[in-house]
DNA sequence: CAAAGCTCCTGACCGC
DNA sequence: TGCGGTCAGGAGCTTT
């Protein structure tokens, strides 16, 4: 379930593989994502060398030197590989649900795969990206200079919603999905079924915090298993060993004594794990 | 306008 | 062992 950290652990293997680099053929075989990969997205990319990759919120965008570019969303199962020489055996191996594979100028080869396929890939133009949708709709990143307690109040004092389902709400905050949700809301130890409006200033200086810290904990657990090239068998690093509340129904939370144990509602049609205990 | 519901998709898992 | 049912969730669309 690729969300910001991942995303942005799977955003700088690329930057490492594609810098400096140009693409010399692309081969599509399928193009029945989310939404359809544009029938002449390799034409647009062939040969031209990459310019910058950026990620935001769950986006990854990608430009070449004249402008051209494309947005790359992982969905919900979306993977890269990356080979250092496409020439060997393992990079030479087709794998089920390989829809595009980037072969690079300098002999690496990217590959996306996405069994659901609920991923997206598609072009965009550099000029005035961020205007565009679904970036002109985006919320703050979370990680950004300008993500601060009163840009969270502010965002959220419109929002009558519960607080775990206004956290998901990528025009409020870019990145967060489910388990970030359910972990930051677990360190400041909020409710998930509180009103988003209903929190009080020093309730949404602790959230905007550990939003900071559970993503940036999570990158640096994700960076952990990067390799040489990006490992990214995808997965979500090492993180999921650290999950404090996700997936962990009826278990003690880090801070629990005996009588506690988490608790699994759903919210929106999502799960939502939280400590009744640690969070009020 | 906000918010909730529905849908897309396949793999993992469970019970029999 | 195989088979059917259920669940997982990001985001865009539809409905309320």
């Amino acid at each position: 379930m690729p969300e910001l950290p991942e995303v942005e652990t799977v955003k700088r293997g690329l930057e490492t593989a594609l810098q400096n680099n140009s693409f010399d053929h692309i081969k599509i075989y399928r193009r029945d994502l989310r939404i359809p990969i544009p029938a002449n997205l390799e034409q647009r990319l062939n040969k031209q060398a990459i310019k910058n990759i950026i990620r935001r919120g769950k986006y990854i965008v990608v430009f070449t030197q004249t402008g051209e570019g494309f947005v790359l969303h992982l969905g919900m199962s979306g993977r890269i590989r990356i080979y250092q020489d496409k020439l060997t055996a393992e990079a030479q191996a087709r794998h089920k649900h390989d829809h595009v594979i980037f072969d690079m100028q300098n002999q690496q080869r990217v590959v996306f795969n996405d069994p659901r396929r609920f991923g997206m890939l598609y072009s965009v133009d550099e000029q005035n990206w961020e205007q565009q949708k679904p970036f002109s709709d985006m919320g703050i990143e979370p990680l950004g200079n300008h993500f601060n307690p009163a840009y969270l109040a502010n965002a959220l004092s419109s929002k009558k919603s519960p607080i775990k389902s206004a956290l998901l709400d990528q025009s409020v905050i870019a990145g967060i999905g489910n388990i970030y949700a359910c972990e930051a809301l677990y360190y400041a130890g909020i409710d998930p079924r509180r009103s988003a409006h209903r929190l009080n200033e020093n309730e949404t200086a602790k959230l905007c915090t550990a939003i900071r810290e559970v993503l940036i904990k999570a990158i640096e657990a994700g960076g952990s298993s990067l390799r040489d090239h990006v490992q990214t068998d995808g997965s979500l690093g090492y993180f999921q060993t650290q999950w404090a509340v996700y997936g962990r129904q009826h278990e003690k939370c880090p801070a629990c004594h005996d009588n506690c144990r988490i608790q699994r509602i759903t919210q929106s049609g999502r799960s939502t794990f939280y400590c009744p205990t640690q969070q009020q």
